[in-house]
DNA sequence: ACAACGTACAACCATTTGGTTGTACGTTAC
DNA sequence: GTAACGTACAACCAAATGGTTGTACGTTGT
């Protein structure tokens, strides 16, 4: 089953609204190299554990991370295909520019022989 | 001369922030498939004018759109380089992640003749 | 048993955000 | 000239954000 477009506007506002914030995209770049216990993250931060561990929830609910219980730790693991994820979203915005282009080259060839105007989008 | 990380950083912020609203995401592609005005944009969407002018401010601000004035519009357009780089920088994030798994590599390569168990699990 | 640790979450606070309306000002059309 | 258009920005408002402290609860070590 097919996710609707608002499901998929949901979860790039998610998205980008996780990696918008430097302490989340840090964390995410340590995650992302290995494993770590959210309160091993807050110690690298000048701020409360409490505040660490919400930026964690952050990026769980992204679908960024995702952690594993391992008695009393949370050990949290960045997902690297959601991070592919947004990639293509973006790649997506550079074809849209590619498709100007490509319209720009057919202007072009059309005006080379019918020297009319093209109607606008 | 080359940027500090901490503008590095308040550029990502900049941009990921901009990317965070379905509003805005939608207005970047306008833009990049093409040139609009300000209030060709704002026609397309159920809020004011001010709202989208807002928008677009960010968008601008952020460097993922330029405007050029002609005689009373403003025409916005998209500007692909910053979204490429948006794109560079998750490229770097997934970095990280291959940096994970050659380390993972490493460890297997010193087990073949080590024969000792790796020490978790 | 119990103290320390790691986690989760609620309540609170200041600031930012995304929307509104109103105003001002240059440009275009009549 | 003047009315309509396109833009910009200020002031305002409700909601969300990013931080705090405090509390509760399971796990670990002594």
């Amino acid at each position: 089953m097919t996710e609707t477009d608002s499901e998929q506007e949901a979860r790039a506002d998610a998205w980008f609204h996780a990696l918008a914030d430097r302490t989340r995209r840090d964390i995410l770049r340590r995650v992302l190299a290995g494993e770590h216990s959210v309160s091993a993250l807050a110690q690298s931060y000048d701020m409360s554990f409490a505040a660490v561990q919400k930026h964690v929830a952050v990026l769980e609910r992204a679908g960024l991370l995702t952690k594993r219980r391992q008695g009393r730790e949370a050990l949290a693991s960045g997902d690297v295909e959601a991070v592919r994820s947004v990639g293509v979203m973006l790649t997506e915005l550079e074809a849209l520019w590619r498709g100007r282009i490509s319209r720009m080259d057919e202007l072009l060839a059309a005006d080379t022989h019918t020297s009319t105007t093209t109607e606008k989008d």
